[in-house]
RNA sequence: GGGCAGGUGGUGAAAUUGGCAAACACGUUAGCCUUAGGAGCUAGUGCUGCAAAGCUUGUGGGUUCGAGUCCCACCCUGCCCACCA
């Protein structure tokens, strides 16, 4: 290989950290741009190729940026806090703090050999009391605003991690982390009213240049729907009902409660035990399990009113039906409603259709024309579904899929909640920040399933701050995304000990203009996120409703054999041997070409191959007489730029390959060798400023300016014929003939085919196109 | 069950958005060079065919002078959500 890419890109990765080359200045004459990588996690393994796909495109595009002119903010740091961090230092039998320090320092190790700009100055973790001193300190606000509340009811348990999870942490119904069956169980846990947010969540989506599948994500997510209540009357209390659907309520035949629901408690039930054995069942099953087969016990004794038309319908508690969605209760209409259907054929209920349809033995859930409805029979559904909510004196309302976000898990290893639990003076804010999270030998999980805080007497039990009484500090910390929520903001201003962030600086980066990150957090990491910097405008924080302008996802990198990369598989391809191998201006550039950036792709031990081919030819060239090829140059300077611009890698080092190709055989200037080392700068940066130098060129590759491109006229121009669409024939004439001129050329072109007379019509474009029709 | 993305050579893929399908690269074949080749260079390489020529973008239909691209139906793969009333 004729060049040495372990020396090269260490001399470079040296003068850039000696000479500060990528410190970034807080306020510029230039432009600010602000891009974004979505942080890492530093697990125990390292980085494997498929991670730094996205932060090699970011580089590209940051080093692209700063040529064109700009005042670029490309900053990194690391997630750490969390069950993963806290699990792999168990099992490894050390701190995590200790694992954490290490496996921060092996990933950055990784990143710096890749050769990306990061101004390092600006880094953070989560886990640094000066970083979580924030976290912890709007958690009080939200606290102080009542976004917070404390809750017993049954959630998500896993019995291994011996930890609550949000839905959100669930694959089905086990356990993301550890794979471990989950099971209900009631704990009392600080949830955050993100609901209060959903509708400008929801909203705001709109305005951001985001890829549409993922504003359809978090679309689904919140899952927004309106409706109607509906109040039943009963033998007992009114029973609640939501629907979309008030214009079948002539058709409801029963009501289905949760098993969670009030009335299950009434007095007036005759089988109140098998009831209460129902509901107890119930309520232990995950809710995966409760959507398997549905079952439900009818409340004897109870009936319920259907006030449209006065009858006496059934009462079940079923438990298809959830406690936390819309009212928990709903009016059951077999006829055109699946669910409805199924549990009616199962307990013999009655199935009355109510709109018209064909269909036998299942629900039609279309809307359409009313039947067996008195005097609404024959009105269309939407029509009627105004008129009937008029009849009942039902209320229109909205409801959302997005549940309030449980905000507490039962772990050592996060941010202490900075509350404190007096029996006077209720729950009291800390008012000391940073709580720090204590230093502990044994941080395992206690085997009630409380936070291993719990054991450390001097830390939990203090005096009220208010009252000076005896109180316990709060010993559940918090969740993994809890520290991802804000660290964009804290990079504009990582060492204020004074303010989360300095106004002044906010308004100069924010919003961020273009985060590049995994399509996996489009409903989790991307909502918080959006959530709390919601809440923090609200307090006047920061400037901008939402943080993020434009998203990109790259596309997974699977292993050789086309399965995810795991070490389950033995298909892990790691970085640091790659580089070491082709040099970090390969791996970087072979990861762009391999394919679209947000398209799923095989590595390829081989293909590597064919882009240290091209670059060691870079490496070769030199100037030289030949033929020209301006045009080509021209025409490679816009596709590059405008490739890079649209996140096209691939086909924009394709077209620096076609050039390179080119040029081997033709005249090379100073001026033009120039010009393709600016364009491969941004994807080979260490061999670019090293041909830069070897050539004694002026200054630095990256001081120069981006080349602007001219539009050149062809004179030539190459012409289809077709046949019948049948391409017969390739015409290379002067540009902007016209078509007489044309048609007698390509005549003689396609004699074989057909003769004049027998042509009916002929299409033509210009400078491009004719086809012959007969 | 719902939503989204996708289906093009032996492989990764490209196609100015309706106008030469397969650019670029990998692999491979032949030759050169070499003591050697897991280096380099030259030429070839979608399929069928000796050739002329024909065929080819998941399947079937349609629109059009012309379809990988637009419309309809279906099949397959991947990801996400999933009893949301």
């Amino acid at each position: 290989m004729p060049y040495n890419h372990k020396k090269i890109d260490k001399k470079w990765q040296r003068i850039w950290g000696q000479k500060n080359t990528f410190k970034t200045q807080d306020f510029s004459k230039k432009p600010k741009f602000y891009i974004l990588d979505m942080f890492p996690y530093p697990s125990g393994v390292g980085l494997h190729v498929g991670h730094p796909r996205g932060f090699v495109a970011t580089d590209i595009y940051s080093r692209y940026k700063r040529i064109k002119g700009f005042n670029v903010l490309h900053p990194m740091g690391f997630d750490a806090f969390g069950l993963p961090a806290e699990n792999y230092a168990l099992k490894n039998k050390i701190h995590p703090e200790e694992s954490v320090r290490k496996n921060i320092k092996r990933y950055r190790e990784q990143l710096e050999i890749i050769g990306l700009d990061y101004d390092w100055s600006r880094t953070l973790s989560t886990t640094d009391p000066d970083y979580y001193k924030w976290t912890q300190w709007t958690f009080l606000q939200m606290f102080k605003k009542g976004l917070i509340y404390q809750s017993l009811e049954p959630i998500n348990w896993c019995p291994k991690c011996k930890t609550g999870l949000a839905n959100e942490d669930l694959e089905g119904d086990k356990c993301e982390r550890c794979d471990t069956k989950i099971i209900k169980k009631p704990i009392k846990q600080w949830v955050i009213k993100i609901t209060k947010y959903a509708d400008r969540l929801l909203k705001d989506l709109e305005e951001l240049n985001w890829p549409e599948n993922i504003k359809e994500l978090q679309r689904n997510w919140i899952g927004k729907s309106e409706g109607y209540v509906i109040e039943f009357k009963t033998n007992d209390k009114p029973v609640s009902v939501f629907t979309t659907r008030i214009d079948t309520l002539f058709g409801a035949s029963y009501l289905a409660i949760a098993p969670e629901h009030e009335l299950n408690k009434s007095s007036l039930i005759k089988n109140k035990k098998e009831v209460q054995k129902y509901v107890k069942k119930s309520l232990g099953k995950p809710d995966i399990e409760r959507s398997q087969e549905k079952t439900g016990i009818q409340l004897k004794g109870i009936f319920a009113n259907n006030p449209v038309n006065n009858e006496k319908i059934p009462v079940f508690t079923a438990d298809y039906v959830l406690s936390y969605y819309g009212t928990g209760a709903v009016m059951a209409v077999p006829a055109h409603d699946q669910r409805d259907y199924e549990f009616s054929k199962k307990y013999n209920l009655k199935i009355k259709k109510v709109i018209k349809n064909d269909f036998q033995n299942k629900a039609f859930e279309n809307f359409g024309i009313l039947i067996n409805s008195a005097s609404f029979s024959g009105l269309e559904s939407k029509k009627a579904q105004e008129k009937i909510a008029k009849l009942v004196k039902a209320e229109k309302k909205i409801t959302y899929k997005l549940k309030d976000w449980v905000f507490s898990r039962q772990r050592y290893w996060g941010e202490p909640i900075p509350l404190i639990h007096c029996q006077k003076c209720g729950v009291v804010p800390e008012k000391n920040l940073p709580l720090k999270l204590p230093k502990v030998k044994s941080y395992q999980s206690t085997k009630t399933g409380e936070s291993p805080l719990k054991n450390i007497n001097s830390w939990v039990k203090i005096k009220c701050p208010n009252c000076q009484g005896p109180a316990e500090r709060e010993t559940n910390t918090m969740p993994q995304w809890a520290g991802s929520c804000w660290y964009y903001l804290r990079y504009i201003d990582n060492k204020n000990d004074k303010k989360l962030i300095d106004p002044r600086k906010e308004r100069y980066w924010m919003p961020v203009d273009f985060y590049v990150g995994g399509a996996e957090h489009a409903t989790r990491h991307l909502i918080y996120a959006r959530f709390w910097h919601k809440f923090l405008y609200d307090i006047g924080i920061v400037s901008e409703k939402e943080p993020f302008l434009k998203l990109k996802s790259p596309g997974m990198i699977s292993g050789t054999d086309g399965r995810k990369m795991s070490k389950r598989w033995g298909n892990v391809i790691n970085p640091d041997q790659v580089i070491q191998e082709y040099g970090a201006d390969a791996f970087r550039t072979y990861e762009m070409f391999m394919g679209p950036f947000n398209q799923e792709t095989a590595w390829s031990d081989k293909a590597i191959k064919g882009i240290r081919r091209f670059l060691d030819k870079v490496y070769l060239l030199k100037e030289q007489k030949g033929k020209d090829i301006e045009k080509l140059f021209q025409k490679t300077i816009k596709k590059v730029t405008q490739d890079i611009e649209e996140f096209k890698f691939n086909t924009a080092v394709s077209a620096l390959m076609i050039l390179l190709n080119e040029m081997e055989k033709s005249r090379i200037t100073k001026k033009n060798l120039k010009i393709f080392l600016i364009l491969l700068h941004p994807f080979a940066p260490h061999l670019t400023c090293e041909i830069w130098e070897k050539k004694e060129f002026a200054d630095n590759v990256f001081f120069q300016k981006w080349p602007e491109f001219k539009e050149i006229k062809e004179e030539k121009t190459k012409i289809i014929v077709q046949v019948n669409g049948k391409v017969r024939s390739l015409l290379e004439i002067d540009s902007g003939l016209e078509q007489i001129e044309v048609e007698k050329i390509a005549l003689s072109k396609i004699e074989k085919w057909t003769t004049k007379e027998r042509v009916k019509k002929i299409v033509f474009i210009k400078d491009k196109l004719i086809n012959f029709v007969i």
